[in-house]
DNA sequence: TTGCATACCAGACATTTGTCTGGTGTACTT
DNA sequence: AAGTACACCAGACAAATGTCTGGTATGCAA
């Protein structure tokens, strides 16, 4: 037989071996496991996982393939996905801005897949907080409400304003008053969606 | 016979659904799906999760129970995990924070599990671009560099503020000229870790 | 009309996967 | 020494799950 180790430590690689691969959406089956660490029987990667449940490290559903399992995950709300990130965002407008993510971001929400990221890159949103290389988080949707902060698209440049809206016609505010507004011409602006959130990264000694 | 449903239409549901289970880390078999849409033969299911495979919407282990999954994940990083939102942190240290999560948020980092968000409370940093509500992402740590923005416990309340290091000393910076500098006796103030970064959620109408 | 593509059903079989029973070996405690 | 807890092995069986073959029905195009 082979030599054995200390009581809980290989349950403890086992335990950590099971979740990374439960995190990435993989259930293992017993046999993974039992292939995994090299066991010759099944029923070691068994008891090994059985004892796992008895701890409330795992959860179970009995007679399942794969079906162990975390226990509920702590947050009640919608799991974290991943969302794209545009460099930018031009004339063809999102159906075309596919091909320039840049990276993805995680969000929790269920509107997941109507939302995207952009990165901000001029001073004109300054005075709402929002700076050069931030990431806001924009909600797609052709229309806002007055004082919303929108992506909106000018001509054939995306940017980041505060949405005035007049009678028969809209104006993009900048939050900087060493900005103008801008006062597009109906045909040449659309509204690309409402900014629902911003986010800085943070480096060593910026700012 | 059941009622025959347009071209596409059924396999869409499909798609959604399977997409679902694989995002909150359950893969459903070929016979959940037939039980989750009513149909009467596996053979039915199984057709709709082979053609979605043909599409590229779907990959698969042949032959392997739950095999079906996602096509590549669309980042390289790691997924996306939660890390709580901490409502106040005390005299106790991190260790008893546990008690106060409010929330949780999403994050794709290797350090998860040495991450926490803290709410920022007053109007101390916003000439840094924080400001109150907005959640400060924290690598924990005991330590940090001067210049950076760190979390600090002061006495028994945590703070947001810009770590100065002097001789044999530390300075805890506003970065609002309405505020002043804090200077802590020794024993007195211990870094619970370093801000990585800001996240503002924009509601309707404000700023 | 036939042929094709798609959507659905029915039944059987093969393989994977979970589960159980029986076992050895080591270390520690009573 | 016996008993307990833990770690490991071996083999068999039951159930879950994937796969295949044969089929009906509808709509559309040639």
């Amino acid at each position: 037989m082979s030599p054995k180790t200390k009581p809980g430590a290989t349950r403890e690689r086992i335990y950590r071996y099971v979740r990374k691969q439960l995190e990435v959406g993989l259930p293992p089956t017993t046999r993974e496991v039992q292939a995994a660490f090299g066991f010759r029987a099944v029923q070691t990667a068994r008891e090994h996982l059985e004892r796992l449940v008895h701890e409330g490290l795992l959860v179970k559903r009995p007679g399942k393939a794969r079906g162990y399992g975390l226990p509920s995950r702590p947050s009640s709300g919608p799991p974290p996905t991943l969302i794209p990130l545009l460099g930018r965002v031009q004339a063809g407008g999102l159906n075309e801005a596919i091909e320039h993510v840049e990276d993805y971001i995680p969000v929790t929400s269920r509107a997941a897949k109507h939302l995207f990221g952009l990165r901000v890159r001029g001073e004109s949103m300054t005075g709402a907080g929002i700076f050069p290389d931030d990431i806001v988080i924009v909600h797609s949707q052709p229309t806002a409400e007055n004082g919303q902060i929108v992506v909106a698209l000018v001509g054939d440049e995306a940017t980041v304003k505060t949405l005035r809206i007049r009678r028969k016609r809209i104006e993009l505010h900048p939050e900087n008053s060493a900005f103008e507004p801008i006062i597009p011409p109906p045909n040449e602006c659309s509204i690309l969606g409402k900014v629902i959130e911003v986010r800085r990264v943070i480096s060593a000694g910026k700012r």
